[in-house]
DNA sequence: GGAAACCCTGAAGCCGCTACAGTGTCAACC
DNA sequence: GGTTGACACTGTAGCGGCTTCAGGGTTTCC
Protein backbone atom coordinates (compact mmCIF):
# COMPACT_ATOMS: atom_id res chain seq x y z
CA UNK A 1 0.00 0.00 0.00
CA UNK A 2 1.49 3.44 -1.09
CA UNK A 3 1.01 6.34 0.99
CA UNK A 4 -1.66 8.13 -0.70
CA UNK A 5 -3.69 5.15 -0.37
CA UNK A 6 -3.06 4.57 3.37
CA UNK A 7 -4.11 8.27 3.73
CA UNK A 8 -7.07 7.80 1.67
CA UNK A 9 -8.39 5.12 3.80
CA UNK A 10 -7.76 6.32 7.06
CA UNK A 11 -8.83 9.82 6.06
CA UNK A 12 -5.54 10.93 7.47
CA UNK A 13 -3.12 13.79 5.18
CA UNK A 14 -0.45 11.83 3.70
CA UNK A 15 1.76 14.99 5.89
CA UNK A 16 0.05 13.65 8.78
CA UNK A 17 1.54 9.97 8.25
CA UNK A 18 4.93 10.99 7.96
CA UNK A 19 4.99 13.22 11.09
CA UNK A 20 3.73 10.75 13.12
CA UNK A 21 6.76 8.32 11.95
CA UNK A 22 9.01 10.77 12.56
CA UNK A 23 7.54 11.21 15.87
CA UNK A 24 8.02 7.56 16.40
CA UNK A 25 4.53 7.13 16.75
CA UNK A 26 3.90 4.67 13.72
CA UNK A 27 6.64 2.26 12.83
CA UNK A 28 8.78 2.72 9.83
CA UNK A 29 7.06 1.00 6.65
CA UNK A 30 9.37 -0.98 4.60
CA UNK A 31 10.21 0.70 1.40
CA UNK A 32 10.05 -0.08 -2.42
CA UNK A 33 13.16 0.00 -4.89
CA UNK A 34 12.48 3.54 -5.48
CA UNK A 35 11.96 4.65 -1.93
CA UNK A 36 8.81 4.65 -1.58
CA UNK A 37 7.27 3.98 1.56
CA UNK A 38 5.31 0.40 1.72
CA UNK A 39 2.54 -0.05 4.11
CA UNK A 40 0.62 -3.15 5.51
CA UNK A 41 -2.36 -3.75 7.22
CA UNK A 42 -0.88 -3.89 10.54
CA UNK A 43 -0.10 -0.01 9.52
CA UNK A 44 -3.59 1.11 8.88
CA UNK A 45 -4.77 -0.87 12.20
CA UNK A 46 -2.25 1.45 14.06
CA UNK A 47 -2.92 4.29 12.13
CA UNK A 48 -6.52 4.14 13.15
CA UNK A 49 -6.28 3.59 16.56
CA UNK A 50 -3.65 6.59 17.12
CA UNK A 51 -6.40 8.59 14.67
CA UNK A 52 -9.56 7.34 17.09
CA UNK A 53 -7.16 8.76 20.28
CA UNK A 54 -6.74 12.22 18.97
CA UNK A 55 -10.23 11.83 18.06
CA UNK A 56 -10.40 12.14 21.63
CA UNK A 57 -7.91 14.62 21.66
CA UNK A 58 -5.30 12.88 24.01
CA UNK A 59 -2.16 14.24 23.29
CA UNK A 60 0.42 12.62 21.21
CA UNK A 61 2.72 11.75 24.42
CA UNK A 62 -0.26 9.79 25.91
CA UNK A 63 -0.87 7.77 22.47
CA UNK A 64 2.79 7.24 22.38
CA UNK A 65 2.16 5.66 25.92
CA UNK A 66 -0.41 4.01 24.98
CA UNK A 67 0.82 2.18 21.82
CA UNK A 68 3.60 0.40 24.28
CA UNK A 69 0.56 -1.33 26.18
CA UNK A 70 -0.77 -2.13 22.99
CA UNK A 71 2.31 -3.69 21.46
CA UNK A 72 2.64 -5.66 24.53
CA UNK A 73 -1.00 -6.38 25.21
CA UNK A 74 -0.24 -9.50 27.50
CA UNK A 75 1.21 -6.77 29.49
CA UNK A 76 -0.06 -4.97 33.25
CA UNK A 77 -1.89 -2.53 31.50
CA UNK A 78 -1.13 -0.12 34.66
CA UNK A 79 -2.12 3.31 34.35
CA UNK A 80 -4.22 3.72 31.21
CA UNK A 81 -7.30 4.30 33.36
CA UNK A 82 -5.16 6.88 34.32
CA UNK A 83 -4.53 8.43 31.12
CA UNK A 84 -8.03 8.61 30.20
CA UNK A 85 -8.76 10.12 33.49
CA UNK A 86 -6.39 13.10 32.93
CA UNK A 87 -7.82 13.46 29.43
CA UNK A 88 -11.29 13.85 31.03
CA UNK A 89 -10.30 16.24 33.96
CA UNK A 90 -8.51 18.21 30.93
CA UNK A 91 -11.73 18.03 28.77
CA UNK A 92 -13.77 18.79 31.85
CA UNK A 93 -12.10 22.00 33.22
CA UNK A 94 -12.00 23.72 29.42
CA UNK A 95 -16.01 22.80 29.44
CA UNK A 96 -16.19 25.20 32.42
CA UNK A 97 -14.40 28.11 31.17
CA UNK A 98 -16.29 27.43 27.68
CA UNK A 99 -19.00 28.03 28.86
CA UNK A 100 -18.24 30.90 30.94
CA UNK A 101 -16.76 32.50 27.73
CA UNK A 102 -20.07 31.52 25.74
CA UNK A 103 -22.31 33.70 28.44
CA UNK A 104 -19.84 36.50 28.69
CA UNK A 105 -19.79 37.06 24.29
CA UNK A 106 -23.37 36.60 24.12
CA UNK A 107 -23.83 39.57 26.76
CA UNK A 108 -21.36 41.69 25.00
CA UNK A 109 -23.30 40.77 21.41
CA UNK A 110 -26.59 42.11 23.07
CA UNK A 111 -25.28 44.95 23.49
CA UNK A 112 -24.82 45.52 19.84
CA UNK A 113 -28.59 46.83 17.81
CA UNK A 114 -26.86 46.23 14.06
CA UNK A 115 -27.80 49.98 13.54
CA UNK A 116 -23.79 50.98 13.58
CA UNK A 117 -25.14 54.56 14.31
CA UNK A 118 -23.47 56.48 16.96
CA UNK A 119 -20.98 55.20 19.55
CA UNK A 120 -20.20 51.30 19.75
CA UNK A 121 -21.72 49.62 22.50
CA UNK A 122 -19.35 46.82 22.48
CA UNK A 123 -16.28 48.69 21.58
CA UNK A 124 -17.42 51.16 24.84
CA UNK A 125 -17.97 48.19 26.97
CA UNK A 126 -14.49 46.45 25.96
CA UNK A 127 -12.91 49.67 26.90
CA UNK A 128 -14.70 50.60 30.17
CA UNK A 129 -13.77 46.99 30.88
CA UNK A 130 -10.10 48.17 30.54
CA UNK A 131 -10.99 50.97 32.65
CA UNK A 132 -11.73 48.65 35.91
CA UNK A 133 -15.42 49.67 35.61
CA UNK A 134 -18.30 47.29 36.31
CA UNK A 135 -19.17 45.58 32.99
CA UNK A 136 -21.34 43.12 31.48
CA UNK A 137 -18.73 40.45 30.34
CA UNK A 138 -17.90 40.19 34.40
CA UNK A 139 -20.91 41.41 36.24
CA UNK A 140 -19.51 39.76 39.17
CA UNK A 141 -16.27 39.55 40.30
CA UNK A 142 -16.13 36.55 42.71
CA UNK A 143 -15.70 33.76 40.36
CA UNK A 144 -13.07 33.21 37.04
CA UNK A 145 -10.98 35.57 39.28
CA UNK A 146 -8.29 36.51 36.94
CA UNK A 147 -9.76 38.58 34.84
CA UNK A 148 -11.09 40.38 37.33
CA UNK A 149 -8.33 40.42 39.59
CA UNK A 150 -6.03 41.92 36.25
CA UNK A 151 -9.12 44.57 36.02
CA UNK A 152 -9.21 45.43 39.92
CA UNK A 153 -5.44 45.98 39.58
CA UNK A 154 -5.29 48.32 36.56
CA UNK A 155 -8.28 50.17 38.76
CA UNK A 156 -6.43 50.56 41.65
CA UNK A 157 -3.30 51.90 39.71
CA UNK A 158 -4.90 54.59 38.58
CA UNK A 159 -6.97 55.28 41.43
CA UNK A 160 -4.57 54.70 43.88
CA UNK A 161 -1.92 57.39 42.36
CA UNK A 162 -2.66 60.67 44.22
CA UNK B 1 6.39 53.60 35.05
CA UNK B 2 8.66 50.91 34.07
CA UNK B 3 8.20 47.58 32.41
CA UNK B 4 7.90 45.49 35.85
CA UNK B 5 5.52 48.01 37.18
CA UNK B 6 2.94 47.82 34.21
CA UNK B 7 3.70 43.95 34.42
CA UNK B 8 2.64 43.97 38.21
CA UNK B 9 -0.69 46.66 37.44
CA UNK B 10 -1.87 44.37 34.91
CA UNK B 11 -1.00 40.78 35.90
CA UNK B 12 0.80 40.40 32.37
CA UNK B 13 4.42 38.66 32.17
CA UNK B 14 6.77 41.03 31.26
CA UNK B 15 7.69 38.89 27.93
CA UNK B 16 4.24 39.11 26.83
CA UNK B 17 4.23 42.64 27.53
CA UNK B 18 7.21 43.11 25.32
CA UNK B 19 5.86 40.25 22.89
CA UNK B 20 2.46 42.24 21.96
CA UNK B 21 4.63 45.29 21.32
CA UNK B 22 6.67 43.45 18.62
CA UNK B 23 3.22 41.86 17.96
CA UNK B 24 2.38 46.06 16.75
CA UNK B 25 -0.45 45.61 19.60
CA UNK B 26 1.26 47.90 21.91
CA UNK B 27 2.53 51.17 20.90
CA UNK B 28 6.45 51.91 21.53
CA UNK B 29 6.85 53.72 24.61
CA UNK B 30 9.38 56.33 25.00
CA UNK B 31 12.92 55.17 26.41
CA UNK B 32 14.63 56.96 29.18
CA UNK B 33 17.99 57.28 28.94
CA UNK B 34 19.39 53.74 29.24
CA UNK B 35 16.72 52.12 26.92
CA UNK B 36 14.55 50.91 29.20
CA UNK B 37 11.04 51.41 28.58
CA UNK B 38 9.00 54.06 29.91
CA UNK B 39 5.09 53.71 29.82
CA UNK B 40 1.83 56.22 30.50
CA UNK B 41 -1.25 55.29 31.90
CA UNK B 42 -2.59 54.57 28.08
CA UNK B 43 -0.33 51.90 27.94
CA UNK B 44 -1.59 50.46 30.97
CA UNK B 45 -5.35 51.14 29.70
CA UNK B 46 -4.66 49.70 26.05
CA UNK B 47 -3.09 46.41 27.95
CA UNK B 48 -5.76 45.60 29.73
CA UNK B 49 -8.32 46.09 26.83
CA UNK B 50 -5.90 43.37 25.58
CA UNK B 51 -6.36 41.12 28.08
CA UNK B 52 -9.84 41.56 28.24
CA UNK B 53 -10.49 40.51 24.46
CA UNK B 54 -7.45 37.73 25.11
CA UNK B 55 -10.05 36.51 28.19
CA UNK B 56 -13.02 35.76 25.74
CA UNK B 57 -9.89 34.39 23.85
CA UNK B 58 -10.35 36.80 20.95
CA UNK B 59 -7.15 36.07 18.40
CA UNK B 60 -4.53 38.73 18.31
CA UNK B 61 -5.59 39.60 14.57
CA UNK B 62 -9.15 40.12 15.77
CA UNK B 63 -7.58 42.31 18.57
CA UNK B 64 -5.67 44.41 16.19
CA UNK B 65 -8.81 44.95 14.07
CA UNK B 66 -10.40 46.16 17.22
CA UNK B 67 -7.92 48.59 18.10
CA UNK B 68 -8.37 50.57 14.40
CA UNK B 69 -11.29 51.15 15.55
CA UNK B 70 -10.69 52.19 19.40
CA UNK B 71 -8.30 53.99 18.13
CA UNK B 72 -10.16 56.48 15.74
CA UNK B 73 -13.31 55.62 18.21
CA UNK B 74 -15.61 58.69 16.31
CA UNK B 75 -14.94 56.55 12.94
CA UNK B 76 -17.71 53.78 11.43
CA UNK B 77 -17.23 50.87 14.17
CA UNK B 78 -18.32 48.42 10.89
CA UNK B 79 -17.76 44.72 11.59
CA UNK B 80 -16.99 45.02 15.34
CA UNK B 81 -20.30 42.86 16.28
CA UNK B 82 -18.88 40.64 13.11
CA UNK B 83 -16.16 39.80 15.09
CA UNK B 84 -17.51 39.15 18.53
CA UNK B 85 -20.34 36.75 16.05
CA UNK B 86 -17.35 34.96 15.06
CA UNK B 87 -15.57 34.33 18.35
CA UNK B 88 -19.23 32.84 19.36
CA UNK B 89 -19.50 30.64 16.79
CA UNK B 90 -15.81 29.55 17.37
CA UNK B 91 -16.46 29.18 21.05
CA UNK B 92 -19.99 27.28 20.50
CA UNK B 93 -18.57 24.48 18.01
CA UNK B 94 -16.28 23.57 20.37
CA UNK B 95 -18.24 23.24 23.21
CA UNK B 96 -20.39 20.97 21.27
CA UNK B 97 -17.58 19.00 19.98
CA UNK B 98 -16.43 19.11 23.69
CA UNK B 99 -19.33 18.17 25.46
CA UNK B 100 -19.23 15.13 22.76
CA UNK B 101 -16.13 14.60 23.79
CA UNK B 102 -16.63 14.37 27.74
CA UNK B 103 -19.34 11.43 26.76
CA UNK B 104 -17.11 9.52 24.88
CA UNK B 105 -14.32 9.93 27.69
CA UNK B 106 -17.06 8.93 30.34
CA UNK B 107 -17.91 5.78 28.63
CA UNK B 108 -14.38 4.84 27.97
CA UNK B 109 -13.40 5.06 31.62
CA UNK B 110 -16.51 2.94 32.82
CA UNK B 111 -14.87 -0.19 31.29
CA UNK B 112 -12.36 0.27 33.78
CA UNK B 113 -12.62 -1.80 36.89
CA UNK B 114 -9.70 -0.67 38.53
CA UNK B 115 -8.37 -3.89 38.83
CA UNK B 116 -5.98 -3.99 36.43
CA UNK B 117 -6.21 -8.00 35.98
CA UNK B 118 -6.39 -9.85 33.11
CA UNK B 119 -6.70 -8.14 29.57
CA UNK B 120 -7.45 -3.93 29.77
CA UNK B 121 -11.12 -2.95 28.32
CA UNK B 122 -10.37 0.42 27.75
CA UNK B 123 -7.24 -0.80 25.53
CA UNK B 124 -9.28 -3.01 24.09
CA UNK B 125 -12.01 -0.41 23.23
CA UNK B 126 -9.87 1.78 21.37
CA UNK B 127 -8.10 -1.00 19.48
CA UNK B 128 -11.14 -2.41 18.33
CA UNK B 129 -12.31 0.98 17.43
CA UNK B 130 -9.66 0.78 15.23
CA UNK B 131 -10.91 -2.09 13.39
CA UNK B 132 -14.45 -0.31 12.77
CA UNK B 133 -16.03 -2.52 14.88
CA UNK B 134 -18.58 -1.61 17.02
CA UNK B 135 -17.67 1.09 20.10
CA UNK B 136 -18.75 2.38 23.10
CA UNK B 137 -17.10 5.92 22.21
CA UNK B 138 -19.21 5.98 18.98
CA UNK B 139 -22.29 4.11 19.62
CA UNK B 140 -24.09 5.61 16.86
CA UNK B 141 -22.41 6.01 13.94
CA UNK B 142 -24.88 8.96 12.18
CA UNK B 143 -23.31 12.16 13.87
CA UNK B 144 -20.00 13.93 14.79
CA UNK B 145 -19.53 11.73 11.22
CA UNK B 146 -15.35 12.67 11.19
CA UNK B 147 -14.38 9.66 13.23
CA UNK B 148 -16.97 7.42 12.30
CA UNK B 149 -16.24 7.71 8.59
CA UNK B 150 -12.50 7.50 9.43
CA UNK B 151 -13.59 3.97 10.91
CA UNK B 152 -15.80 3.06 8.33
CA UNK B 153 -12.99 3.73 5.27
CA UNK B 154 -10.46 1.42 7.35
CA UNK B 155 -12.96 -0.95 7.79
CA UNK B 156 -13.82 -1.04 4.44
CA UNK B 157 -10.48 -1.33 3.16
CA UNK B 158 -9.92 -4.38 5.29
CA UNK B 159 -13.06 -6.38 4.37
CA UNK B 160 -12.99 -4.72 0.43
CA UNK B 161 -10.35 -7.48 -0.39
CA UNK B 162 -10.75 -10.46 -1.54
C1' DG C 1 8.50 12.96 -25.04
C1' DG C 2 5.80 15.71 -22.17
C1' DA C 3 2.35 16.53 -18.66
C1' DA C 4 0.06 15.04 -14.53
C1' DA C 5 0.14 12.74 -10.45
C1' DC C 6 2.48 10.66 -7.26
C1' DC C 7 6.77 10.12 -4.12
C1' DC C 8 10.90 11.86 -1.26
C1' DT C 9 13.52 15.03 2.34
C1' DG C 10 14.17 18.92 5.15
C1' DA C 11 12.99 23.26 6.77
C1' DA C 12 9.86 26.89 7.91
C1' DG C 13 5.34 28.64 9.34
C1' DC C 14 1.10 28.80 12.30
C1' DC C 15 -0.65 30.61 17.37
C1' DG C 16 0.36 32.87 21.76
C1' DC C 17 3.18 32.90 24.42
C1' DT C 18 7.44 31.19 27.48
C1' DA C 19 12.14 30.52 28.38
C1' DC C 20 16.74 31.04 27.73
C1' DA C 21 21.40 33.06 26.61
C1' DG C 22 24.21 36.77 26.83
C1' DT C 23 24.76 41.45 28.01
C1' DG C 24 23.94 46.09 30.21
C1' DT C 25 22.27 49.20 34.14
C1' DC C 26 21.14 50.74 38.58
C1' DA C 27 20.58 51.10 43.70
C1' DA C 28 22.04 49.56 48.03
C1' DC C 29 25.30 47.94 51.10
C1' DC C 30 30.13 46.98 52.86
C1' DG D 1 35.28 51.50 45.00
C1' DG D 2 33.66 46.82 44.72
C1' DT D 3 30.03 43.50 45.00
C1' DT D 4 25.55 41.77 45.08
C1' DG D 5 20.92 41.48 43.42
C1' DA D 6 17.19 43.02 40.93
C1' DC D 7 15.98 44.95 37.12
C1' DA D 8 16.50 46.03 31.92
C1' DC D 9 17.66 44.93 26.96
C1' DT D 10 17.94 41.97 22.39
C1' DG D 11 17.47 37.92 19.82
C1' DT D 12 16.53 33.21 19.36
C1' DA D 13 14.44 28.75 20.25
C1' DG D 14 10.86 25.88 22.10
C1' DC D 15 6.00 24.13 22.88
C1' DG D 16 1.90 20.92 20.01
C1' DG D 17 0.17 19.17 16.11
C1' DC D 18 0.24 19.70 12.30
C1' DT D 19 0.55 22.32 7.38
C1' DT D 20 3.04 24.21 3.74
C1' DC D 21 6.68 25.03 0.90
C1' DA D 22 11.04 24.38 -1.78
C1' DG D 23 13.46 21.50 -4.57
C1' DG D 24 13.96 17.47 -6.23
C1' DG D 25 12.92 12.25 -8.24
C1' DT D 26 9.50 8.51 -10.26
C1' DT D 27 5.71 6.59 -12.52
C1' DT D 28 1.95 6.55 -15.67
C1' DC D 29 -0.76 7.90 -19.32
C1' DC D 30 -1.56 10.05 -23.83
Amino acid sequence: MQIKELARATGVEVETIRYYEKQGLMPEPARRGNGYRDYEASHLERLSFIRHCRALEMPLADIRRLLVFVDKSDAHCGDVDLLVDDQLARVRARLTSMRALEKQLLQLRALCSGIHEGPCAILEELVSAAHGEACACHPISNHGGQVDALLLRAHNYFTARP
